[in-house]
RNA sequence: CGGGGUGUAGCGCAGUCCGGUUAGCGUACCUGCUUUGGGAGCAGGGGGUCGUAGGUUCGAAUCCUACCACCCCGACCA
């Protein structure tokens, strides 16, 4: 049991917040609302990022960077758009301060306010169209398949590390296609990477869906969303790609000369993920002892830790270990040799287990005689002796082994709290007692959507892409349906 | 923005009700010695605008007033 972490039982939440602080992940800065992301958990965001760059350029997407400032009149340039982002944004109105009349500090200039306000970008959809309207005339400039790494500001009333700050970083993509069918078709395969990269890197298992007019996007014609499931039994959003139709080549005039010689407006696509994914991996497999990473994202896949009782035997294991690094190394594992004696090995165990360092090697005094290193895994908590010599292939493959036994674990625990129920008094016991994935018909109307949400807490995550037909009747007013859609409470 | 709570050493807290030695404890930090296969032991040491500003008093961490910040629960959200 790790030293001062809350148990997940006892308050889930403070669990969450101390295993951040505690694993070196992120600080609370002197900023409301805004955290300091620390080299430890940067470092996983890096290793998402160049997971992710790489699926985006193999699909023939490139980089770019757009202003972190927005003209307001932008904003306000497509209708639901603006609505559903007015509420929470930074608004720049001066660009200068001068010195205080006591000349203790500085005040903002009043002579200095700007002529149009500028927004700090909450997405960048609109900067973005209204610069594609210039990059765009003919079917020959389509299609634009554009990313760019940012950061972006929404002004939320509370905040959690991670899933809700009001600064945070993303990748967003902006792609702008020829007809409707292509941009529908970026929408989906982008919803495949994220999903691909949710369970292969993340070992975290995602729903594919759509989600309900109440959920899409502002702005969006479509909104499809990765869902996953984390262990107090609430969903969490991981990662959405919206269909924007030709609402955002409207609202910026944004027209292309057809093969044919006509005029017609652009299809547009965006999609995201956050550093909130930095949250949904903590919470899908961290324990009581805390975080265990996937070796496919965690800053250090193995640690080396040497115990000594004398100090003529440093030397010794030095050597030992620096040629087991070099093997490790030649397969791309990264290793880290934590030799220093100023802590106890004790008090290392602890700190790597803490961090959710994936394998930990301790060679001691008895492996020197027998050739050996003990061998501890992160996820199982399981310790093995195993040979010197081969210790670069044992290690490779199990890394492999956790990498899919904590996704196969993920998914057992998707799969145990994943229900399907045909009453609404079933559906409300299910959500108050056990949480999860509640299956449910639904009649499609808004107004039922917000009445369940109001009694429950519970909200339409989204309509699967694979859900099959099948007749029945609303949970809440028994009307007609034709599918199941998922419910859960939601972060 | 409503309701509740907390501000005292880097971190976690006691002391505040009922004003009175030099503001204390745990941990972390520094030095030395002994230690090292699951968060070491002993000895010594350094570190404080008691959230801020005003007031009451011979005397304020403690009482009064105002303000500020943060946390939790709601409403809003990736």
């Amino acid at each position: 049991m790790s030293k001062g972490l809350p148990k997940r039982a006892d308050d889930y939440s403070a669990w969450y917040n101390e295993l951040v602080k505690k694993a070196d992940l992120a600080e609370n800065s002197a900023v409301r609302g805004c955290m300091v992301i620390k080299p430890y958990g940067y470092s996983i965001w890096e290793k998402m990022q160049a997971a992710l760059d790489k699926m985006f350029k193999e699909t023939g997407h490139s980089n770019a960077y757009f202003p972190l400032f927005i003209p307001k009149s932008y904003l306000s340039r497509e209708a639901d758009h603006v609505e559903g982002f007015a509420k929470e944004c930074a608004v720049v109105t001066h660009y200068r301060l001068k010195s205080s009349d006591d000349g203790k500090g500085v005040v903002v200039d009043p002579d200095a306010k700007l002529e149009e306000e500028l927004i700090v970008r909450p997405t960048s959809e609109t900067i973005i169209w209204n610069t594609y309207k210039n990059w765009i005339q003919s079917y020959r400039d389509l299609p634009i398949l554009v990313n760019q790494w940012a950061n972006v500001v929404r002004w939320e009333m509370r905040t959690r590390f991670f899933l809700r700050t009001t600064e945070f970083l993303w990748q967003e993509g902006h792609t702008a296609h020829i007809t409707k069918d292509e941009a529908v078709e970026e929408t989906y395969k982008i919803l495949n990477i994220y999903a691909k990269f949710a369970e292969e890197f993340m070992a975290v298992p995602v729903l594919k869906g759509i989600k309900t007019e109440t959920e899409r996007f502002a702005g969006a014609v479509d909104t499809y969303s990765i869902e996953a499931l984390m262990q107090d039994g609430k969903s969490l959003q991981a990662g959405t790609s919206h269909f924007l139709g030709q609402n955002f080549a409207k609202a910026f005039d944004v027209k292309f000369a057809t093969k044919e010689g006509g005029l017609d407006l652009v299809w547009g696509t965006s999609w995201g993920v956050s550093t909130r994914l930095i949250g949904g991996l903590i919470m899908a497999h961290s324990d009581d002892n805390g975080l265990v990473l996937p070796p496919k994202l965690a800053p250090i896949q193995v640690v080396i830790i040497p115990i000594i009782k004398s100090k003529d035997q440093y030397a010794l294991i030095d050597e030992k270990v620096s040629g087991v690094i070099q093997k490790m190394k030649a397969r791309g594992i990264s290793v880290h040799y934590d030799n220093r004696d100023t802590y106890k090995p004790g008090w290392k165990f602890a700190e790597y287990e803490l961090k959710g360092v994936p394998l930990r090697l301790a060679i001691g005094p008895r492996d020197l005689e027998n050739n050996t290193m003990e061998l501890a895994r992160r996820d199982t908590l399981t310790k093995e002796i195993v040979s010197m010599d081969n210790i670069d292939e044992i290690v490779e493959n199990l890394l492999n082994e956790i990498q899919n036994s904590i996704f196969r674990r993920a998914m057992e625990y998707r799969e145990e709290n994943t229900r399907e129920v045909d009453s609404y008094d079933e559906f409300k016991k299910v959500l108050k007692n056990k949480g999860g994935f509640v299956k449910a018909h639904w009649d499609g109307t808004a107004e039922t959507e917000a009445k369940i949400k109001n009694e429950t807490k519970a909200t339409i995550r989204c309509i699967l892409l694979d859900e099959k037909e099948e007749q029945g009747n609303c949970i809440y007013s028994g009307k007609p349906s034709s599918k199941k859609v998922v419910f859960a409470k939601a972060y």
